[in-house]
DNA sequence: ATTATTTAGTTGCATATGCAACTAAAGTCA
DNA sequence: TGACTTTAGTTGCATATGCAACTAAATAAT
């Protein structure tokens, strides 16, 4: 089996080229922050002042990377750390009146953005598609962890 | 439409577990490299000596990125630079004897890692999968090269 | 109660990435 | 031939990532 002719090389490509649409669009409309910083900024709206450690689960993410990458978000006033009174060693992250005004800005062309992307798709392809990401994931979960034990 | 019942998210957890697995089988038979440096080795065992602009072209990534990822497999002995005597301005890239050497060995581990991955997946989901790849990927890139014009 | 362990978060180090600005070598054109 | 443009590659700066080692706080164990 040659590498070219599996999903792993096409899904880094494809992922590549929505990073780039992603960056160019939100540059387009004056949207100042990465798709990573948006993804958070998300999240945060459907549920705000989510305990760090858990973000970094949610966003599939080294709690150092979110560190980071938190730690830039505050310097561009976006979110907040809030720590906890009742457990000092747990920062409550909040989105700031400046972040919340910046994600509903974007509502609307994330919007387009997605529908743009998928246009040349049917609903089956992508229904299919997805699932197939699904199982895929779901099995690589059960290999690594049995590497683990290993 | 919501983000999360979109390809990029799937495809972006997809994509990062098969990371970590590919990482873990690596180093769980001593191949002490990236996978994107892997791929350097990959290219050049089809086709080596390969201009350094068209070896960033290939994988996919900034020449400034593939500056940096080339010295860092030069320092590991991987991979030599050799200037062009006809164009001066140009590097053709060249596996050593040391990089030939450890792409041989991760030739049959590539093989079980590719089988190990896409195992759950039947013939049909795996080409129906990449030919939505395929298709995504086409679809993008007009729509990049339309908003550079803009 | 005091020690040991676990948990949340940060920092140091190494890798990887892209944009902008740069150098040097070729190519163009007038 | 001399000035303009293009091309290949590098360097500075900013962002992002993960592992290992660390601090401080909370739990568990004895």
């Amino acid at each position: 089996m040659d590498f070219q002719d599996t999903l792993g090389p096409w899904m880094g490509k494809t992922m590549k080229l929505m990073d780039i649409y992603f960056h160019d669009y939100f540059k387009q409309n004056n949207i100042d922050i990465s798709k990573k910083q948006w993804i958070i900024l998300k999240v945060l709206s459907d549920e705000d002042g989510r305990v760090q450690n858990d973000l970094a689960f949610v966003t599939n993410r080294d709690k150092t990377s979110l560190t980071r990458l938190l730690s830039g978000m505050e310097k561009k006033n976006l979110v907040a750390r809030i720590p906890s009174k009742l457990d000092k060693r747990i920062n409550h992250i909040h989105l700031t009146k400046n972040g919340n005004l910046l994600y509903q800005k974007t509502k609307p062309i994330i919007q387009q953005l997605l529908n743009n992307i998928q246009e040349p798709l049917t609903e089956t392809e992508i229904r299919d598609t997805i699932r197939v990401m699904q199982k895929l994931k779901e099995h690589l979960i059960t290999k690594i962890d049995s590497c683990d034990s290993n």
